[in-house]
Parts: C-alpha cells; sequence; structure tokens
RNA sequence: GGGCGGUUAGUUCAGUUGGUUAGAACGUUUGAUUUACAUUCAAAAGGUCACAGGUUCGAGUCCUGUACCGCCCACCA
C-alpha cells in the first residue's frame, strides 16, 4: 500500500531493491546481446585478460568471486573507457583432480580404472566432464562475469591439444626435454609422479630414530687405533628408518674425526644382515644426528646423488602404492608407514634402536590429496628450465612485465633464479598423453624395453627404460632404424601445467596454419600480449612464472604487461577458507541471499590490493545495503524528475549555475573521477569502491538529496541531479553492474545500455575550491548546530533560532543565501545575522570559522553544564595551541621546515587563538 | 636456515611522496519514523598507531633491533 501511494511521475519503483529480480535477467541481454564479445577492432586499443581457467571439477569458492570479481571489474571499466576488450574464459582438465573425481565415482560401482581399462576409462571422463563440467562457467555467470563465453576453451580442446603436442615437439628438438631416472616426488595414493611445486613442504612432528649398525668384525689392528671407543657399532639417525631395507652404504664426514678410521669398513645392515660399506662423503654435515648417515640411493635424493658418485647399488623397496616389494625381505607386503613401526619394533627387540627422539621436519605431501610424498627412484620426462628463464627473468628485471604489489617481483626472481628441472611426466590417463613411442623390438633388442606379463589376466606390458624415443605429432607406423611396426607410445601423460603455461596464446588457436592468415592469427597479434593477469600467490610458480617463460619461448613476447597478485580469503578468524576445516562462506549462497551486486561490492571494498581477506556471513551486508541506498536514491530521484526540464544536452560547465549546492556536488563529483582513474591504475580497486560509496552515501545522498528537496523542482537542480546520478551510475557499473543496469533501465532519458555507456570525461571547469570551501562551512555549522540540539535534547520538532555575529561581508553573503538550508537541516525557525551582539542570554554558543552563532535555549538550558562543554572545547583548542607554540618557538623548526609549513601554522596559531578568545567570551557571557 | 606480510578504536580494516586534531565500517550509547531508503537518518563515546632505539624542525609513515601472529621457500639424514 505504502508502494502505491508513492507512485509519482508515473513511475513505480518498490522500495526495496530484489536482486533477484534483475540479476538474471540483464545477464541474460548482455549475453544474448552480444556485448561480452571482442573482435579485432583497428579504431580501438585493446584490453585483454585471460581468465585463470578453473579447474573443470571447480565448485566456486570465495577466492574465485574475488579473483574473477577484480577482472570482471577492470573488464567493464576499461569496456566503458572505450578499450576493445577480451575476456577470455575457458576451464583447466586438471588432470589429476579430474581423474581423482571420476575413479571416485566409479568405484561406487566397484570398479577401478584398471578394470575399465585406457580406453573406456578415458569416455567415462569425457561424458563426465559433459554432464558436469560447465558447473562452475554457470557459477561465474552468476557472478556477472563479462567473459567472451563464444570462445570459451577447454585445455584438452582439439585445438589446444595441438599447441601442448607442438611444444613438447619443439621443446624436445631442442634438447631441453630429456627423460632421466632421477627421484623424484612420488604421490603412493595418486600413483603418479608430481613436480616439486606440486608436493609443498608441511612440518610434521616425527622422531629421530638412532640405529646401531654392527661392525664387522675386521683386523685387530684398527680396532686398537680407535681410543677407548667401543666400536661395536656406528651410530645413525634417521626419520624413515624403514628405507633402511634398502641401504646400501653409510656415509660419515671425510673430517670427521670420529669416524676417521671407520671409513671402508663394513657394516652389518640390521634386519637384512647386509654388508655395506663406510664410505665418505663432504655432503655429510658432522653436527646432524649422529654425523653417520644411511645411504638410501633408491629412496632420498642426496642419497642417490652420493649412490652415483660412489657407484653404490641403487635397491627399490617399494611398490607405486607404497607397499614394500621383496627387495624388503621379511616386511614385504607391509605399508610403508606399517613397516616404519615393525623395523622399529624388531630393532627394539634386537637391542639395535638406540634412542627416539622427538623431530620436527618438513614433509612433502601430495597437493591434491595431502598424502605424504615418498622420494622414488624412476624415469621420468624433464624440461631444463634454466635456458628458458632467462628472458623471463630479464623481462621482469626490466620492468616489461610488473607486478602488483611490488613485493612478489622479489619472490619470482628468487624462484626463477633458483629454478630447477621440471618433471612433466604424469602416471595417469587423463591429460596430453606424451607425443613420443618407442620401437619394442629395437627396445628389446638393446635391453631397454623388458617384456613382462602383469595382472591377473596375465597381459602384456612393459618395462621402459631409456629407448630411442620417437617423438612426433602423430602416432609413426613404423620404426625408422628396424623398419618394424611393433610401436608402442609412452604410457604417461603429460602435467597438467604443461598445457596451463601456454593458456594466453593456446587460446586464440596457436599454432596457426602457417599459409592463411587467419582470423584467428590477427586475434593474437592484436589482444597478444594480454593486458593484466589477475591472480592468486599460489600460483606464481605453478603458472604465471611459467607463463611468462613460454610467452617468450613460443612467441617471442611478453604474455602479459602486468600481473596483479590478490590476496587470500580467509575465515574471520584469519583461517584460509577449506572446505576440511568447514569454514567456507559459499558464494551462491550469498549471491542468494544478498545478491551477486551485494557479494561483489562487499568483497572488493573488504580486500585492500594484495592483502588477505577475512570474510564473515554478515560482512556482506555491506554491499548489500550499498545496493539497496543506491537503488532508493534513484528511486527518489527519478520519481521527481520534470523531464521536460532535463531535457538539455547543454554542457554543464557552460551553464552557469549558481546555487551552492549544485556546484559543490558537481565539483566533489570531478574531485572523485580524479581519484578513481589514479586508484585503478594502481590496481588499488578497494580504494576505488571506497571512493564510490563515501561520495555516493555521505556527500550526494546524506547532504546533497537533503539539499534538494529544497529546490527540487528549480532546472538547475533537476539537471545536477540527474546528471550526477546517470554519471554516477556509470562508475559503479563495474562494481555493481546488474543493479546499476536496472536503475539505468528506469532514467527517463538514456541511451543503450550502461553497460556500454561511456565512463564519464574530466571536466576541470567544475571542480571548484570556492565552492567546496563555502559549502564546507554550511555544513559544519548544520553539524555543530545539531550537535548542540542533541547535547540539550532538543526534540526535532522544536523550531529553535539561531543567531549569528558575522562581520564579513563575503561570509555574510554565503549565510544569506543558503539560509534556507540552515534552516531546514539544522531545524532553525529564523536564522538572525547580526554585526554585533552586545549580549545573548541563556544560550548555547559555538564558533565556526569566523561565525559566532547563539542559540537561545531559556527553557532547557543549563548554564553550569553549558559552561562545562564550552570548557571542554576551550581545553582542546589550547591544547592544540600550545602544540603550534611550542614548535614556533622552536628556532630549527623556523629554520628548517618549508615556508609554507611554518606559514600555515602562523596562521592557524592565529586562527586557534581567535577562537579560544571567542569562546571564552562566551563563557564570560554565561558567568553574567 | 632464508625471505615476505601483518601488529592502528571493543571488532574488521584504511591511512598517498614524513607536515602536526590518525579515518571508515560493524558494534556500543542517545535521539528520530506519514512524505527515497530502519538494508534509514542525526549525534556521541571510543586510539600513549605491538615494543625499544635511531634519523628528522617534525614519525602511524623512513632506518635498526625485539616480540607475537600468519605465509612462502630450502637436498632439516
Amino acid at each position: 500500500m505504502k508502494t502505491e501511494e508513492k507512485i509519482s511521475n508515473g513511475v513505480n519503483i518498490p522500495p526495496r531493491y530484489d536482486p533477484k529480480e534483475t540479476e538474471d535477467k540483464w545477464y541474460k541481454i548482455w549475453e544474448e546481446k552480444g556485448y561480452f564479445s571482442a573482435r579485432v577492432n583497428p579504431d580501438k586499443k585493446p584490453f585483454s585478460i585471460v581468465i585463470p581457467p578453473p579447474n573443470v571439477t571447480g565448485m566456486l569458492h570465495m577466492g574465485h568471486a574475488l579473483n574473477n570479481t577484480i577482472q570482471d571489474i577492470l573488464i567493464r571499466y576499461m569496456r566503458m573507457k572505450g578499450y576493445e576488450t577480451l575476456w577470455m574464459p575457458g576451464t583447466d582438465h586438471a588432470g589429476i583432480a579430474t581423474q581423482n573425481v571420476v575413479e571416485k565415482k566409479i568405484a561406487k560401482e566397484g570398479l577401478r580404472r584398471q578394470d575399465l581399462g585406457r580406453d573406456k576409462f578415458l569416455e567415462e571422463v569425457w561424458s563426465w566432464r559433459q554432464e558436469y563440467g560447465s558447473t562452475i562457467i554457470h557459477q561465474l555467470k552468476k557472478l556477472g562475469s563479462s567473459c567472451d563465453w563464444e570462445r570459451i576453451r577447454f585445455t584438452m580442446d582439439e585445438g589446444y591439444s595441438k599447441a601442448v603436442l607442438e611444444v613438447f615437439i619443439h621443446l624436445y628438438k631442442k634438447g631441453l626435454i630429456y627423460r632421466g631416472r632421477r627421484i623424484i616426488n612420488w604421490c603412493p595414493r595418486c600413483q603418479t609422479a608430481l613436480s616439486d611445486e606440486e608436493a609443498p613442504h608441511k612440518d610434521l612432528d616425527g622422531h629421530l630414530y638412532y640405529i646401531k649398525y654392527p661392525l664387522k668384525q675386521t683386523s685387530p689392528v684398527k680396532k686398537s687405533k680407535a681410543k677407548k671407543q667401543k666400536d661395536d657399532f656406528v651410530l645413525v639417525a634417521t626419520t624413515r628408518p624403514e628405507t633402511m631395507l634398502g641401504d646400501t652404504a653409510v656415509a660419515v664426514n671425510p673430517k670427521d674425526k670420529r669416524y676417521k678410521h671407520l671409513i671402508g669398513e663394513t657394516v652389518i645392515l640390521p634386519l637384512m644382515e647386509r654388508e655395506i660399506k663406510i664410505i665418505a662423503d663432504n655432503f655429510v654435515d658432522t653436527s646432524f644426528g649422529t654425523g653417520a648417515v644411511k645411504v638410501t640411493p633408491a629412496h632420498d635424493p642426496n642419497d642417490y646423488q652420493m649412490g652415483l658418485n660412489h657407484n653404490l647399488e641403487i635397491i627399490n623397496i617399494m611398490e607405486h602404492d607404497g607397499v614394500l616389494n621383496s627387495n624388503a625381505g621379511d616386511y614385504q607386503g607391509m605399508d610403508r608407514f606399517e613397516a616404519r613401526e615393525a623395523i622399529i619394533n624388531d630393532l627394539g627387540e634386537r637391542k639395535l634402536l638406540e634412542k627416539t627422539t622427538p623431530h620436527l621436519h618438513s614433509v612433502g605431501h601430495c597437493y591434491r590429496c595431502s598424502t605424504v610424498i615418498e622420494p622414488y627412484l624412476s624415469w621420468q620426462w624433464f624440461v631444463n628450465m634454466k635456458p628458458l628463464s632467462l628472458p623471463a627473468i630479464e623481462a621482469v628485471k626490466k620492468g616489461v612485465i610488473k607486478f602488483y604489489p611490488k613485493r612478489w617481483t622479489k619472490i619470482y626472481l628468487n624462484w626463477m633464479e633458483n629454478i630447477r628441472d621440471w618433471c612433466i611426466s604424469r602416471q595417469i590417463w587423463w591429460g596430453h598423453r606424451i607425443p613420443v613411442w618407442y620401437c619394442v623390438d629395437c627396445g628389446i633388442k638393446k635391453g631397454k624395453i623388458k617384456e613382462v606379463e602383469s595382472g591377473p589376466d596375465k597381459s602384456k606390458s612393459y618395462v621402459i627404460r631409456d629407448p630411442d624415443a620417437i617423438v612426433a605429432h602423430e602416432a609413426p607406423d613404423k620404426c625408422g632404424t628396424c623398419g618394424g611396426n611393433n610401436l608402442i607410445q609412452d604410457e604417461d601423460v603429460l602435467d597438467t601445467w604443461f598445457s596451463s603455461w601456454l593458456w594466453p596464446f593456446a587460446t586464440f588457436g596457436w599454432p596457426h596454419q602457417a599459409s592463411a592468415q587467419s582470423k584467428q592469427k590477427n586475434e593474437l597479434e592484436y589482444f597478444y600480449p594480454t593486458s593484466v593477469l589477475v591472480t592468486a600467490p599460489e600460483i606464481i610458480f605453478f603458472w604465471v612464472a611459467r607463463m611468462i617463460m613460454a610467452g617468450f619461448e613460443f612467441r617471442g613476447k611478453k604474455p602479459f604487461s602486468d600481473v596483479y597478485i590478490h590476496g587470500t580469503v580467509r575465515d574471520d578468524t584469519g583461517k584460509k577458507m577449506s572446505k576440511s576445516l568447514g569454514n567456507v562462506i559459499d558464494p551462491l549462497e550469498i549471491i542468494n541471499e544478498y545478491g551477486s551486486d551485494a557479494l561483489r561490492f562487499s568483497i572488493m571494498s573488504l580486500t585492500s590490493a594484495g592483502q588477505d581477506v577475512n570474510l564473515s556471513k554478515n560482512k556482506f551486508e555491506y554491499g548489500r545495503n550499498f545496493a539497496n541506498k543506491v537503488w532508493n536514491a534513484a528511486r527518489f530521484i527519478i520519481m521527481n524528475l520534470d523531464s521536460e526540464k532535463i531535457n538539455s544536452d547543454v554542457c554543464l560547465c557552460s551553464k552557469k549555475i549558481d546555487n551552492l549546492p549544485e556546484r559543490w556536488i558537481l565539483s566533489q563529483f570531478y574531485g572523485l573521477l580524479e581519484k578513481l582513474e589514479k586508484s585503478f591504475k594502481q590496481y588499488k580497486i578497494n580504494e576505488a569502491s571506497k571512493l564510490i560509496y563515501d561520495f555516493f552515501w555521505h556527500d550526494f545522498c546524506d547532504w546533497y538529496l537533503e539539499f534538494s528537496k529544497l529546490t527540487i523542482s528549480d532546472p538547475d537542480t533537476q539537471i545536477v541531479l540527474y546528471r550526477v546520478l546517470e554519471k554516477i551510475l556509470r562508475f559503479m557499473h563495474p562494481f555493481l553492474p546488474h543493479l546499476t543496469e536496472e536503475v539505468w533501465s528506469n532514467l527517463p532519458q538514456r541511451e543503450g545500455l550502461i553497460i556500454n555507456a561511456p565512463w564519464p570525461k574530466m571536466q576541470k571547469e567544475l571542480v571548484s575550491k570556492t565552492a567546496d570551501k563555502q559549502m564546507q562551512l554550511i555544513i559544519d555549522l548544520i553539524t555543530s548546530i545539531r550537535n548542540i540540539r542533541g547535547e540539550w535534547r532538543i526534540p526535532p520538532g522544536a523550531e529553535i533560532e539561531c543567531i549569528m555575529k558575522v562581520t564579513d561581508k563575503n561570509i555574510k553573503k554565503i549565510i544569506n543565501d543558503n539560509r534556507r538550508y540552515l534552516q531546514k537541516l539544522a531545524g532553525i525557525s529564523e536564522v538572525k545575522i547580526l554585526e554585533k551582539i552586545t549580549k545573548v542570554k541563556s544560550s548555547a554558543s559555538g564558533v565556526i570559522g569566523k561565525i559566532d552563532f547563539y542559540i537561545p535555549l531559556a527553557d532547557v538550558i543549563d548554564l553550569a553544564k553549558e559552561k562545562e562543554r564550552l570548557l571542554k572545547q576551550v581545553d582542546s583548542f589550547r591544547l592544540q595551541l600550545k602544540g603550534l607554540e611550542a614548535r614556533l618557538k622552536n628556532k630549527q623548526f623556523l629554520k628548517k621546515a618549508p615556508p609554507q609549513v611554518v606559514e600555515s601554522e602562523k596562521e592557524k596559531s592565529k586562527e586557534l587563538a581567535g577562537l579560544i578568545k571567542r569562546v571564552c567570551d562566551n563563557l564570560e557571557a554565561l558567568r553574567q
């Protein structure tokens, strides 16, 4: 009913903004009308962003919400600024993650992927992706993301896969990709190799086990050499006792006096009863543990290196799943951790476990499933990264690519300068299969391939060492050496990041046919390098650094100019949001409850550039309330507009507007425009959102709209209300796209949709310091009078009188011109301006600038209380003055401080002294 | 072991190239409701800017160190 009554101007706008009514509606219109699509346009400058492709298994979380809101704001902002904007969307096939999901799914039917076989299993994955793969895309749309969806890419698309193969072959031919036998990070659960980046180290409370390795009794000569020491055994310390089963030496530092005499001696490896040598190696740190280290070449990278150096036997004791194999003697068939306990037990029983101490150490974990990584010796494919890193280092050092905030530069460079070879082969099925074939016949002949039977069905498979590789785009027909056609393809697939690092150009269809000047080729030329990459700190090494290397290697150009690294989304106690902690806030729930715009606005305002953000659900009220405020202010204006009066294209700067509030709000608006530009340039988007919020809520609504109510039908007020509203809506559009589009559609005069409206242009002539200053005086007066009303509990209905003492003619004019505003907003019945005031009895008083004002309050005033109030004021003034005077007495200050600072200090102190005197006079008057 | 970030009002956070009365939001207190909005309006209270030194006429801001919290990196058997 309330709504019905308020219909005015023929418009009916509900008093409460309902996002549900508008968000999907406008998104559909934008998408259908093609506002998100970008094409080569030589008349415009390009602005492009490639989305960090979410995992195809992904569900929208707050991190995505933050990441994509930032990108959408930048895209919408630049679109309005007249750039040809492209936001390239897509998803990542996420090898291990996706395979895990599908494996879990078929496990419900009691199946393992091996039961299906490779081809069948991949079919399952593809059909899973068909069904669920666009979930995250729908969710991104709910957020309002203005991606060019016609271009959506997937890292397993046919074209994209070609790029991956091309790159593999290119690097192989260049000698940068090789197959090698190395200790890599092995996840026994996912049963694949991982790169160093995929095995983050976490501190774990473990133990250091001190184990006695008995010395084999040798010649008595040597034994006597040892002082009093009982050389019955060598004590070694280890955190992973189960690996001792694969020990093939004990190492000591050659300089270590404790052990010098034992070098070359033999010890008996407990439990296995194997004779192993004591070797000397500089690697051994004399200060750690006992100074003697067990050497397990197959299960520790350092030990492996020592094994190579000393030509030690390499004994692998473990299967792919972390279960000990036949090399583990009695422990065969036990899981690695089960074996650890058994071994400790057995050693204890044999009195070979000297002691166990608690030991905090850092252990690698699988970044997909958190299983403890096993350093594992195997044949894998690697990329030699060093040569690729050089241009990538230089580009960042020279500022060709800039990080925001700057501090990430150092972190990037540190990693890049210490870059290590990248293990790119994965023992999974979902991914880009390595384009390498081997000739079985040649391989067997050379002893590089062994045929084995495995599985219950005794099917044939091959153990491949390092036979000659045939690297090709397509499966070759026959072996180039023997002409045979018994060829097998490498079983492994490539690391998912081996495809992601090509994202900025592979999404444009690279590599293109050399022949034609294809459309895609033009697009790549036009949109690449992209403008900015917006991402989270976790993937600087995984992705950002590698994209930079790939950009230079394959395109000869940087992939992007700026890298904006935003913070991590945390819960209100500062913990990272994660499903396992159960502290996630679901963005979709927030969208449902508060609206997508509220989510966007809140998260952006709360996140200062590059800083982590702590969220709790109630914080989204901030954006919801703001959206509602915008809605209602617009509602008020629209209902009061007279379309004839606003029907004017006149430039506001040429139109003479005299009224102070109008001049002031225009001045504020264009001041805001300038500040916004600055904030955007530095990616300080939260600053921009706060500027808009403050201007709109406080300057525009709290002050200007209230002022405007007095002159609402004046043509000047009408024009200013309308123009400022429609322009501020444009500022808001990147943050609140749906709401602003809806409000825009309610404006009586508008062109097209706001998504395409040009960003307002600066009009310097409208920025007026005079207007700002004059208005500030009026605002201060009103605030001061309101304060008195509050202090004296004067009911809002009660009108009071205000007597002002003003001598300055200009100020008198300002007050006179604007007295109606004072009366209305401070609730004053009459403003009397006098040049001299002899005495105002029983009144509250105040001093604002050059004005003394008095409010007679005979009925309510408590003189003692008023005295106290004034005294408090004087005290605060005096305190300030004291500081100022001290400074002005300081000769150093007068000598060294810039003259304008000294000058302004002098002025201030004069002003303060004046104020103090006037308040004191008022106090004196109270006494009489 | 190395590096980075943080420490400002009860809470969550801003704070430009150092400039003198350190801001906001939420919460609290007081008052307001027929006339855009209670998802509102007006007003108030609330801070020795983690600590200790230093540079400077002047430090929340720059430098050094300390403490606590968080993060990243490292071949810590």
